[in-house]
DNA sequence: GGGTGTGATATTGGATCCAATATTATGCGT
DNA sequence: ACGCATAATATTGGATCCAATATCACACCC
């Protein structure tokens, strides 16, 4: 069989999220076909789940475009997913921790202190960070047992990164960023410490609020407090 | 042109939701395309887009099959629905009611005062009243101006009328229903006084705990009291 | 008699062809 | 010169054909 159509879904999110296609670029089957040596037949599905994903908006009669996502329309998906992750942290307290999850998120803690300890966070820990983080909202997830979470996620996973000039660390300012790190790392233990005592009002409350301060921080000039967490009254009206 | 292939998605999935299509039922591309009268591929496009809405399940090399959906599934799925609508009436209280919602929320407030005066509700006006119920949620969402708050619904839209077996309302004890309609639409009341003083905590907490109300009941031998809200303690683990 | 391998079948993924429609450009008439 | 109608073009939706793969059954061998 030839490429699946998966990978051209692949391809094409990655070519927009890397803002090889820069948003606002219009898209037609043709084409994109032609550009990527594959007939219209994946590329009209990529097109669709695209669609779907947010990424890609339709022209009837026209093609697609690559969405252009403001920075308010990140902070709101920043915000859904700040009540679904809460809402994920509450029933895994609730239900009760396995003994697998627990072990997990107590090393994936160890391992973040662990990197958190030096001065200064560098690329390679930066990346390890980024890596301990994603796994522990995953497990958080997972441990809700509530497959529905997943699924109103699954719309919001590549949207809150497809304008990364809005959402790109600041690199020259390391060592803030590190403080931001410090303070989420912090907000980890206590989303833990609250799921395992079974305290799922707590762990809620927490994940909710500790959702703004993983996601990235909006390089905004409203927005460059210490420790700044956004708000929803940042929001910009429409 | 032919039937589009957004019919043949609207077909299938109104065949599923009707059981016509029983859960477990195992379908291939080929036949259902004969059987609908069109060709493979708005088929094809039909069951992905159906996957992706969590009713049908792709088996890796033996087709689809339509999803069952578990009780436990349903009640998740609800409970994602409270927290995204919750979410949704905070930010409307906190970006304030335009003029025209105000007006509209008002009008739906007293047309669902009025099909509730009388004694019991009868098939007409249950009719009447599911209507009115949808477009009141419908505008809370509007009235966040949060598109991802929408696209995180999305996958939730038909999950919870999947099962409609466990879903279905007690024809036999239409007074009791009718009760459990009262009290529902009084939190819209609330809800409403909410969002108009700017109050956005307290429409949060209002609208996450009506949307159990408001979706449906769960025919659960376990939860047949009186005005009973589902709680997420009635979820059962697994 | 059981396990393994091979072949038949079901099923999906991709390519190409055709039909319908919407947009756009062009030209004609006033 | 402007507006409207018409034609050209771009674009998508559907149908069909071909290729690849996975499942399943059956037969053969040990």
């Amino acid at each position: 069989m030839q490429k699946t159509q998966t990978n051209v879904v692949t391809t094409l999110r990655q070519m927009i999220l890397e803002e090889e296609l820069a948003a606002g670029t219009r898209l037609a089957e043709i084409p994109t076909a032609e550009k990527l040596g594959v007939s219209r037949t994946p590329v009209r599905i990529a097109f669709r789940a695209l669609e779907q994903e947010g990424l890609l908006t339709k022209l009837p009669g026209r093609g697609y475009e690559v969405r252009s996502v403001s920075v308010a329309e990140i902070i709101g998906a920043v915000e859904v997913r700040g009540v679904l992750e809460g809402l994920a942290a509450r029933q895994a307290a609730e239900n009760g921790l396995s003994d697998a999850h627990k072990s997990e998120l107590q090393a994936l803690l160890d391992l973040g202190d662990e990197i958190l300890a030096g001065d200064e966070l560098n690329e390679a820990e930066l990346e390890r960070y980024q890596q301990m983080n994603k796994r522990f909202h995953d497990i958080v997830i997972e441990a809700a047992h509530n497959p529905a979470i997943q699924a109103a996620l699954s719309r919001n996973e590549h949207l809150p990164f497809a304008s990364s000039s809005a959402l790109a660390f600041d690199k020259k300012q390391m060592s803030k960023e590190t403080k931001r790190f410090e303070f989420a790392h912090q907000q980890h233990h206590h989303v833990f410490y609250a799921m395992i005592n079974g305290l799922g009002s707590r762990a809620e409350g927490i994940m909710r609020e500790h959702a703004n301060a993983t996601l990235g921080y909006i390089n905004n000039p409203r927005n460059t407090d210490e420790l700044t967490v956004i708000s929803e009254r940042d929001r910009t009206r429409n």
